[in-house]
DNA sequence: GTGAAAGCGCTAACAG
DNA sequence: CTGTTAGCGCTTTCAC
């Protein structure tokens, strides 16, 4: 692989010249840099983001950790903070948070591979963010409730989505809710189940112990679940599903047992995925501002680079789509 | 940020002794082992890991060039290179190709920041891979034929897919079938079009030229083209979508006009996307191997990153999906 | 304008 | 076992 001093050595100039030339920089006499220029061309010349990133201490990306590449991931979030790292001249990469303490984004995260990064990966724990963040490195986690140095939080209001939620299926005239959990440590679950319980205590309703299933967020955890449920004998006239999978599964498994949604049973989810307003019936649910939410954490982002300081927290507030899986009943 | 520099001199002793004791060489002692580990701790010392890139030339990771981060991806494909990649202790970053000639991906294609690439972006230029791809840069190329020096083929039979699905639908007794087009310059969908184009004149079957309609290869796109189809007044009994977006798309028409599938008309998709069993009603279309494509394009890679010599192009076959969608038809 | 030289932070001979 | 030293490939003062 050719080197800017074999570009040098060839054009006959001096590594710097080679180097001015090649940036466009004005002060190379036009003559010189066309020889430059012919040099690097007939060698095939690629400059090594490598060592320019190590000279100017700075790589101009930012990275985006995920917990898995292979999603499912919340395009329009993503999309959103695509657009603004590219407004600001800067490349967006992501990096996988799986493989524990070795994964590619703790070592990215460390090693300082980047300028800064989105966060999307409850599998990171705290203290390595903690850690990681700094003066030249902000962070911007969106999947929990965490602030520090250089470490702002932007969190999509899921207690308050719970609870609408929650609210619409009471007014809808239901009494007897059923909340199926997703995994019991993740804070968006429990944010959504917050916002449940609070519904129902401000309804005077109370949950029935045998119906606190889990699911796992996944739609076959939703499906098992809820056919432990159908097996158990009594039914509740809603199900609130931690999120859209496991409604999906769970409406599968009312599908199987000949059980009619939403005559018998209504269902609403959380989330919005894409599936749900394919599913059938399609699912009612509540939204989360996704592009506002990653547009934000983005801008955030750019300013604690640019040295501006920032709030801490940031909390976006939900909205209820409206589909066809809940029944409103009259007592 | 503190450096290998000033934990070696807190530790108080050479930079060549921390650098041992912090990669757990053998030969320092436990007892200067110590001394830098605690002074490394005490400055949160953190290598810089482009340096180390620099040094070994050398960056354990590839890249996955992806049109856009914001999918939708072929989320089976990605984690099965993921896993190949986690296997051979590589790292395996995400970059887009969006943006044109200065994207995320074409930086870190030429300026060699990783140590090779899988490629399954369509708006990369062949020529920019070609140059790309070196000695100590192999690329896999995944969605359109191209090979050369350092740089092979991984494909999925689209011609052979294209070819099975239309013989299915002749084969269930249809003799006047459409085929919906994605974009014309695509290979994906010259490759199916080829593929339906042989099996039709196998049969002695000819297209209708007012049914060669293109829907880009999105759902908006097949529900126009369909819509337009439904307007001019004749109906093929079957027909053919490039992909499964279209068809859900064109589903959504025909719907619209109170036209029922398969019983008026039978439809039949490609790719297997999610929703494709999630359709109403489930649709039949044409599966990809995709998880053998990228388990397959991640061992070639690490092949050729160790000096291997790899055949230049493979070709996978495909594999019918039977669902709802289609009706058997008496003559 | 152009060139010589000093590093960015790290690893890996090599010598002691 | 520990320390000295020479770069990896590039940018950027600072003289000329």
């Amino acid at each position: 692989m050719a080197t800017i001093k074999d570009v040098a050595k060839l054009a006959g100039v001096a590594l710097s010249t080679a180097s001015y030339a090649l940036s466009g920089d004005s002060k190379v006499s036009p003559k010189t840099r066309a020889k430059v220029l012919e040099a690097a061309r007939s060698l095939n010349y690629r400059k090594n983001g490598i060592a320019m990133d190590l000279k100017r201490s700075r790589t101009n990306t930012i990275a985006l950790i995920l917990t898995d590449l292979s999603g499912p991931y919340y395009s329009e979030l993503i999309r959103s903070i695509q657009d603004v790292a590219l407004a600001h001249g800067h490349d967006l990469i992501a990096c996988s948070s799986m493989g524990e303490r070795d994964s590619t984004a703790i070592k990215f995260l460390r090693e300082k591979r980047v300028d800064g990064a989105v966060v999307l990966a409850h599998n990171i724990a705290d203290d390595i963010l903690l850690e990681s963040a700094g003066e030249r490195f902000p962070i911007i986690v969106m999947d929990r409730e965490l602030t520090g140095d250089h470490l702002v939080n932007v969190l999509v209001d899921g207690e308050q989505g719970g609870y609408r939620a929650t609210q619409y299926l009471i007014e809808a005239g239901h009494r007897s809710i059923a909340y199926i959990s997703g995994p019991l440590n993740s804070y968006d679950n429990q944010q959504r189940y917050k916002g449940f319980q609070r519904a129902m205590h401000e309804s005077g309703l109370s949950e029935k112990p045998k119906w606190r299933l889990s699911g796992g967020f996944v739609r076959e955890g939703g499906y098992s679940a809820t056919k432990m449920m159908i097996m158990q004998g009594e039914l509740p006239t809603a199900v609130f599903y931690g999120n859209d999978e496991m409604a999906v599964g769970g409406m599968k498994a009312f599908e199987d047992h000949g059980i009619s949604i939403p005559d018998e049973v209504s269902v609403i989810g959380f989330d919005d995925i894409e599936l749900a307003g394919y599913a059938n019936p399609p699912l009612t649910t509540v939204r989360q501002p996704k592009s506002e939410a990653g547009s934000l954490a983005g801008h955030l982002l750019f300013q604690m680079l640019d040295g501006e300081s920032v709030d801490e927290q940031f909390k976006l507030g939900i909205e209820l789509v409206e589909r066809k899986s809940v029944r409103k009943r009259e007592h």
